[in-house]
DNA sequence: GAGTTTGAAACT
DNA sequence: CAGTTTCAAACTC
């Protein structure tokens, strides 16, 4: 269990006269996780079971709210996170088996710069990512704790929501057992907390902020709805913060960001597992591939979507069930995945042996027709080398294979060349703007922009055959491409600057004669 | 864009 | 575990 230490509070808008609305919990680290025995009764709130399918189905049951203390509350506790650990050498909170969590602490809560109703906490050594949602109210306040002045991470606490003066002490137990898998690193820029495998959560307000009025019935998986205590109208309900980004795309909840209560737009929750082994900023930087699958419903690894452990979005995909609105089916399709193979989930590239590649294919690739030469190879695709356990076979992907080196310079060669084109591209469109920019203004008092007319067929024609001469010449005197390409260029823009200087003296000659 | 090739995943 | 089928991406034309 967790609740807000004096620590966390005072960093945060934990007014006690402002009500907290949100807090964080996480989700429960599955490893060693026993299985469930007892679950004291949940009065209300539909427990909805979210997890990447990395981390897979677990129940986070929320049990009643009413009692204040954990001694109060029959069954199973489990700590979601502790309160503080003076030393790192503190063992994980578990009073019930839960693994990997404990040995951390709440160390800093960071202010996300563009959403300033979401805060993210760091919690070092934990696999999780934790944000905290405020109100407007709240956010940017000093308060004072709210919650219980509990310290001691050495046994389980009740989590504790602080809503307005109420506090309602929320244990969560554990209602089944679940493999685990690592969940995926954030992709984001958000990254200012800098575990590697972690999962946020959002805890949102379940009724009645205005603002934010997402259908109860299509809450991503994970949500957990609590009621208000004491029958209060200020209930929560504790999202996958995972979903966000993608619920600001989905019709399925309704984030309500123009009404006080933005989205977190600003930040990039999702987790996911680095991508062939690239790195997170790899990863990041560009958008992943949309799947076209056509027949396996997204809900096999033949789909990359489902295979990363994301939602299809935005793909070609049909008959998806890769969405929260088959849930259950993913679910299901997840836990066969895992049943098949536990490390369905896990990145296929990771760590070689000693005395080896850092990156290497977890399985090795089986490759007989495409020489490991080529995108259809996991371990080419990766841009790693073949190794000891690949069973391909003509394998050309090995260090000092010739035909891989040539490959690689052909590919960089390429590459050279498409920035050289794209920086002969910026700097011609640079100095057009640059002409345009001059000559604008004098065209401009006149009392319009230039007419396009002037570039008629005639001038087209002269254009070409100047830049026809300067390829010959380029030719001629055997100049390298490049530089063939620089004079072309070069001379188009002397083009364009005598186009628009004409055109730019008619338009003063034409206003002169008053025409 | 259609058709083919490829190898991982799924199935038997 | 091996052989076969299915699948979607990579590739070619």
């Amino acid at each position: 269990f967790f609740s807000l230490s004096p620590q966390i509070t005072k960093k945060t808008p934990a007014s006690s006269a402002a009500p907290i609305k949100f807090i964080i919990t996480k989700t429960v680290n599955s490893k060693g996780l026993s299985p469930q025995t007892s679950v004291p009764p949940v009065i209300a709130g539909r427990v909805l079971t979210q997890n990447s399918p990395v981390m897979p189905p677990r129940t986070i049951t929320l049990s009643e709210p009413h009692n204040t203390t954990i001694q109060s509350i029959p069954g199973k506790k489990i700590a979601i996170s502790p309160l503080k650990s003076p030393s790192k050498n503190i063992k994980p909170v578990q009073s019930v088996a839960v693994g990997g969590v404990g040995g951390s602490q709440f160390k800093t809560i960071i202010p996300l710069a563009t959403q300033p109703n979401v805060q993210q906490i760091q919690v070092p050594g934990s696999r999780f990512h934790y944000v905290r949602l405020v109100t407007a109210t709240t956010a940017s306040s000093t308060g004072q704790p709210s919650g219980p002045s509990t310290s001691s991470i050495q046994t389980a606490k009740p989590m504790v929501v602080s809503a307005g003066a109420v506090r309602m002490s929320v244990p969560i137990v554990p209602a089944q057992t679940m493999k685990q898998v690592a969940p995926k690193p954030l992709t984001s820029a958000a990254q200012v907390v800098t575990t590697t495998q972690t999962q946020q959560r959002l805890i949102m307000p379940a009724t009645p902020l205005p603002q934010i009025q997402p259908n109860f019935t299509n809450l991503p998986p994970g949500t957990v709805l609590a009621p208000a205590p004491g029958g209060g109208n200020v209930g929560y309900a504790v999202v996958p913060a995972q979903y966000v980004t993608q619920l600001q795309q989905s019709p399925f909840v309704t984030l309500a960001s123009s009404s006080g209560f933005p989205a977190p737009a600003g930040i990039q929750t999702q987790a996911r597992l680095p991508l062939n082994g690239l790195s997170t900023a790899e990863t990041t930087s560009r958008p992943r591939k949309p799947c076209n699958c056509t027949k396996s419903q997204c809900l096999k690894l033949y789909c990359d979507c489902f295979a990363n452990g994301e939602f299809c979005n935005n793909c070609n995909c049909n008959n998806c069930f890769n969405n929260l609105e088959h849930e259950t089916e993913r679910l299901k399709a997840i836990k066969t995945c895992l049943d098949r193979n536990p490390e369905a989930f896990k990145p296929k590239i990771g760590k070689g042996k000693e005395g080896e590649s850092d990156r290497r294919h977890s399985k090795g690739c089986n490759c007989k027709r495409s020489g490991c030469l080529k995108n259809y190879c996991e371990c080419y695709e990766a841009k790693i080398m073949c190794s000891s356990i690949c069973k391909c076979i003509g394998c050309k992907n090995f260090e000092e294979s010739p035909e891989r080196k040539t490959l690689m310079h052909l590919a960089d060669a390429a590459e050279v060349r498409v920035q050289q084109q794209t920086a002969a591209k910026t700097k011609l469109s640079s100095q057009i703007s640059d002409l345009l920019m001059r000559t604008t203004p004098v065209i401009s008092s006149g009392g319009g922009r230039l007419p396009y007319t002037f570039v008629t067929k005639e001038v087209l024609e002269a254009t070409c055959e100047c830049l026809l001469e300067q390829a010959k010449k380029a030719e001629q005197t055997h100049q390298p491409q490049a530089e063939a390409e620089r004079m072309i260029l070069e001379e188009f823009g002397h083009c364009l600057m005598r186009i628009i200087s004409s055109a730019g003296k008619a338009k003063a000659d034409c206003a002169s004669i008053n025409c």
